[in-house]
DNA sequence: GTCTATATCGCGATAGAC
DNA sequence: GTCTATCGCGATATAGAC
């Protein structure tokens, strides 16, 4: 959770009485994804963010280079809890195939609902900043791929046919938080979870 | 196309010899188009359009209010389509079933093409213009109702899986340009028309 | 109907005191 | 590590001449 090695003044050093640093450092980052949840993150300025965290914009400055660094510092946690969702074959081989879907998917819903913030806005987001473009078109591209290898085993049709589901499942997925929103619905683990039923209700009719 | 009453100024009379500010806001609209399909809606300024257009930003305030009506200007027109592809029982009720469905994706992918900066940022747009906000949500509402009533009489199934399938396939083809921009592909009709392949393959295995 | 000029605003970011 | 003060920029929108 803590990706706490990115700082950019000198570490005090661990033995230091208390890691004051990191700790504005995680608050900021928690309270700009609080904001960002709230409001969307394009419509969330930096200044706002020291606002709310009670500290002056300078300061957030010290912490971060601009906003695009708390993103990113956000972003990597994401990235490594999808990862370990959809690219652990061993630690869930042994399960029956549509359990560990539901369990896979329900694992992405607590994920949606904890940063719902980014996928309403992923492609501006993207356009702005290189590194989360390129480390997300990779993370789209990587769980796609091993998601739609899943699904050719489970429904034994082509791999053509398994790559539009894998693709369709991910849209529904990575959609579903902006059509909540459009519809006026509130947010949350349970409006998110009926995504899980639309998954399965799309997988179960094509088991072989 | 031409829904050209929504005029600030008075009209100069349809029998002057040319309406020529019918036409400059047409072509302010179409070049906004372009331009908000090529960057973005939310990165596209108003000076940026008055330049591409080749007036002052003084004279495009003349024409539009502001960005949000040149939005409105350009979102009523695609609401109309959407409601003739999507709520016109009578006139296509004799055709097959699945043609129907293949002929109405095909022509939601048309649109999606040529408005296709608008469902990347819908969430965005939303946010920032009620009138958007309030039509959208009703035609969001309004396609996937009737649309779930067509699939249940296709496929026999209960109320509420037609109802997720409708969303499921509403959240596919809405979101499928924002998965094409982050996987870093081409958005035209080749890489659109895939959705299409998509969504049958979504029902097909659903039929009675 | 179109232009030029400009007022206003707020954001991102930095400098320098403490 | 945190603050105050501020610069520079660019965007929206308006005023008034032509």
């Amino acid at each position: 959770m803590t990706n706490g090695e990115r700082r950019l003044a000198p570490s005090p050093g661990r033995n230091s009485l208390r890691a004051k640093s990191a700790e504005t450092r995680d608050r900021i980052a928690d309270v700009a994804r609080d904001l960002f949840n709230a409001y969307g993150y394009t419509a969330v300025t930096t200044n706002r963010i020291a606002l709310a965290c009670g500290i002056s914009p300078g300061n957030l400055y010290y912490h971060f280079r601009n906003r695009e660094d708390i993103l990113w510092y956000l972003f990597e946690g994401v990235e490594k809890r999808v990862q370990a969702l959809f690219l652990n074959p061993e630690g869930l081989a042994a399960t029956d195939p549509m359990e560990r879907l539901r369990w896979q998917m329900a694992g992405a819903a607590t994920i949606l609902v904890e940063f719902r913030f980014f996928f309403p806005d992923q492609v501006a987001i993207m356009r702005r900043d290189e590194r989360v473009e390129r480390a997300y078109r990779h993370l789209q591209g990587e769980i796609t791929g091993a998601f739609g290898r899943a699904l050719q085993a489970m429904t034994g049709e082509s791999a053509e046919r398994s790559a539009n589901l894998s693709h369709a499942i991910w849209v529904v997925a990575t959609g579903w938080i902006s059509f909540l929103l459009v519809a006026g619905s509130e947010v949350d683990t349970t409006t998110v979870a009926r995504m899980v039923d639309m998954v399965v209700e799309m997988v179960t009719p094509r088991l072989k």
